[in-house]
Parts: structure tokens; C-alpha cells; sequence
DNA sequence: GTCTTCATGTAAACGGCTATTACATTAAAG
DNA sequence: CTTTAATGTAATAGCCGTTTACATGAAGAC
């Protein structure tokens, strides 16, 4: 029974899907060792090959990672686009739906989310590939689901008092990628806070949308607790 | 002549401050070549020892990236401190003044900032050291400083309508340390907005403030652009 | 002053990782 | 069936982290 070992040794000399495989390993091997100690070699041993087969997929260690950030980034875009649904039922449903989609992105793909948003620092070398997927269409796209949203939201407004559309867009987006970011890390100060991000974000997004003027005059003003 | 080569061919077999050069050397290395790509071996060339040198100030390389985020989070709860000045004169300038010194600290030590709250996806074996470091007393001083703020700024509303003081301290964390880690990125697409992170911040605090309540009327309602 | 001691640095070595090169295997095309 | 290109392996070189045994010298004991 050779299959003890590994999930499955492979039966034929050609792996067959290594590249998706080494994709999947190298989120496992984050999420495990962190972005840090993840090593190409130890993916390799994941999918079953030798060290040297991941290059025949990827240019380098780092190309490898990119690729985790460019998938991750469309998955993120698809899966945000899919929450806004176009605003529908209401924008405020949906922009709801959204922060929650957000979080449970950052939730489900740790690995993910880190290598597309906290990989290095400055022009590190070495890392312009990883940086080139935090810039690539993918990245764009799912920014610009955030700026629908925003714009759905301010064309609630009275013309006059719409603040510029990218500031609300990236208002909302960095304190989307605050909460994921500061929850993420285990033993950040954020996790002794006896609050969910989800609770974190939704009153933020209620005081700030009612900031904004766009919430027809909350009635409870129970801004604290959401309604879970 | 020796001292060509190094800034400081030490003159005696003993280097006399070697601990604090190599975290320094650390964190002009991470923001050169990235938090990947930092090598203790490098660090140790550029201070002028020999590879094994540092293991006598540090256990291992963790402890010394564990080193670099805790005085990291030293200096930067005192400048929060400093910047807040108890709420002087006003609360609403000091917490401006708050912000600013938030996200100044984070682009003049970018290096510490990412080793301070981007190191590792979850319990990531060799990385405990540094989430220590991210638990530790000095990260507890410098978020209470925000709390201290929102307990300042709460302290204008009826007591009826003051939201959970952690809620509120959470809301302005997060939104400046999306912001602070957002723009550090290179490539990120938040470099592609025409914004500066402080004007980002401080109309994100606009907006926020004035749904909370806290904000007396604003007046000229140029929610944008702030002043400068 | 000399001796002892301990902190601090060096040299050498091991294993793991990245990446390259030459070679092996096999699927697919002609 | 033969050829070819894709895909994997073996072997290798260089770097890094870490340990161990040894070297140096500053500080105190006498």
C-alpha cells in the first residue's frame, strides 16, 4: 500500500497537476509555519516530487508566491463581487454582506491574505513579483467592488455633500483590511479584545455611514451591539 | 588601512555595542531586502563579526526580529503617548496629533512596523518569540494610548449613547493600522490613489467622529479635503 | 603587577534551503 | 513507430542558521 505515506503516490512518472498541487501545499505550509519558513523545498516533499520539480512550474521561490497572491486576489474579487451582488437587495444589505464576505476571506485564507497583502516591505528584491500581483488586474478588480459599493452608497447623498468617491473606497477598505490584519496575527493585542471582527467592523461601518449621512436615522442606536 | 572596507574596522577584538548595532542593522536590512530575505548572517557582515557573533546576544533569529518589534513598540507607544499629550489642548487635536504621529512612526520605521504587526500567519513555529512581542506590555501601552483617546472623546457624549470603549479604541486601531500597513506596501494598489495616507485618516476620523456624535457641526462640511 | 574569570568573538562544521545543470521518462504529435 | 517537448530526478554549488570548541581581552581578586 504505497498510498500511507502520502495521500497519494503518484503512479505515473509525470505528477499531473503538480503546479495546483504546490499551490495548495505552499497555503497549508503558511498557514502552518507562517509566511516566513515556508520553504519550496518542504512544498515539493508535500506534493511528492523532488526539490527541483517546482521549478519547472515556477521561475522561483518567489514567482511561486506571487501566484498564491494573484489567485488569491481573484478569488477575493469573485468572492466580494458575489456579496455586493450589484447592491441587491439594498445597498446597506449588501455593503453588510460585503464587510462579512471580507473578513471571511481573510478568515478562510490566512495564507492567502497574508502573501497578497503583508508580504515585505518597501522595494524589497525579491519580492517585485509578489508586489507586481498586489498591482495586478486581479487586485484592481477587487477594489473596484469596493468602489461600486462606495458609490452606491454616496449617490445616497445630496450631490453637494458627496466626499470624492475613492476617499470613501478606501476609507472602507482600510479599515476592512485593519480588522482582518490586527485579528489574523494570533497573539496580536487585537485577540485579547472580547470582540469578533465581524462585531468590529459592523458598528464601525454603522458610525461611519451615519457619519457619512447615509443611514436614515438609526433607531435603537444600539451603535454597539449589531443585532446578533 | 583596514576601516576602508567598514564604516568602523573595530579597534579591539570585543565590538563594544554589538547588540544594538545588529538590531539596527536588522532593521536597515528588512527595509532593503523585505521581512523575507533578512538574513542574520548579513546583518553580522554589516556590523563586522563573524556569523556566530550575534547567538551570543541572541538566542536565535527570531529572538532577535522579537527584539526589533518589542523596542519597536517601545518607541512606539511613546510617541503615541507624546503625540496625545493627555488630550492637550483640546482632545479632537490631540487625537489628531495621534494620528499623525501613528502614521508617521509607521513610515520612518517601516521596518519595525512590519516586523511589529505582519510577522507570521498563526501559530507559526518560529515565530512565537514575535508574537510575543506583539502581546507584550509595551504593545498594551501603546493601545491603550488609543483607548485612552476614545475615553477622552467618548467622555463628550451623553452616557446614554457612548458606545463600549474598546469598540471605539478598535475602530480608530484599525482604520489607522489599515492605512499605515496599506501604504507601506510598494506595488499595493492604495499607492495608486492620489491620497495621501493622512489625508485618508483624518477625514476617515471626520466621518467617524461626526457619527458618533462627537464632532460639534461641522462646519465648512468639506468632508474631503481637510485642511492642508 | 599578575592571575583568574567571564563575557564576548572566531573558526569550523552540519544540515537545510535555493537554484542550476545534465540526464531520465513519458505523453502527444506526426 | 519515431520524434519532440513537457515534466520529473540526481547531483551539485553556495548561502544561511545554528552549534561546538576555542580565542581574546576586560574587570576584579590577590
Amino acid at each position: 500500500m504505497k498510498t500511507s505515506g502520502r495521500r497519494w503516490h503518484r503512479r505515473s512518472y509525470h505528477h499531473g497537476n503538480l503546479k495546483e498541487v504546490l499551490l495548495e501545499a505552499a497555503r497549508t505550509l503558511i498557514e502552518q509555519h507562517g509566511a516566513f519558513g515556508f520553504s519550496l523545498a518542504e512544498a515539493a516533499r508535500l506534493a511528492g516530487v523532488s526539490p527541483a520539480a517546482p521549478y519547472r512550474h515556477f521561475r522561483d521561490r518567489d514567482a511561486l508566491l506571487a501566484e498564491v497572491a494573484r489567485s488569491g486576489f481573484e478569488r477575493f474579487a469573485a468572492r466580494l463581487d458575489a456579496a455586493w451582488n450589484n447592491g441587491i437587495p439594498t445597498p446597506l444589505s449588501a455593503f453588510e454582506a460585503l464587510g462579512r464576505a471580507y473578513l471571511a476571506f481573510a478568515r478562510e485564507e490566512p495564507a492567502s491574505y497574508a502573501v497578497m497583502f503583508e508580504t515585505g516591505v518597501s522595494e524589497a528584491q525579491g519580492t517585485e513579483a509578489i508586489q507586481a500581483a498586489a498591482a495586478s488586474p486581479a487586485a484592481e478588480k477587487a477594489f473596484n467592488v469596493l468602489q461600486q459599493a462606495a458609490a452606491a452608497l454616496c449617490r445616497q447623498l445630496p450631490e453637494n455633500e458627496r466626499p470624492p468617491l475613492k476617499l470613501v473606497a478606501m476609507h472602507i477598505w482600510t479599515m476592512s483590511h485593519g480588522i482582518a490584519s490586527l485579528f489574523i496575527q494570533e497573539g496580536s493585542v487585537a485577540r485579547k479584545v472580547p470582540l469578533s471582527p465581524e462585531e468590529v467592523l459592523e458598528s464601525g461601518m454603522l458610525i461611519y455611514l451615519k457619519g457619512l449621512g447615509v443611514l436614515p436615522e438609526v433607531p435603537g442606536e444600539e451603535t454597539a451591539s449589531g443585532e446578533s
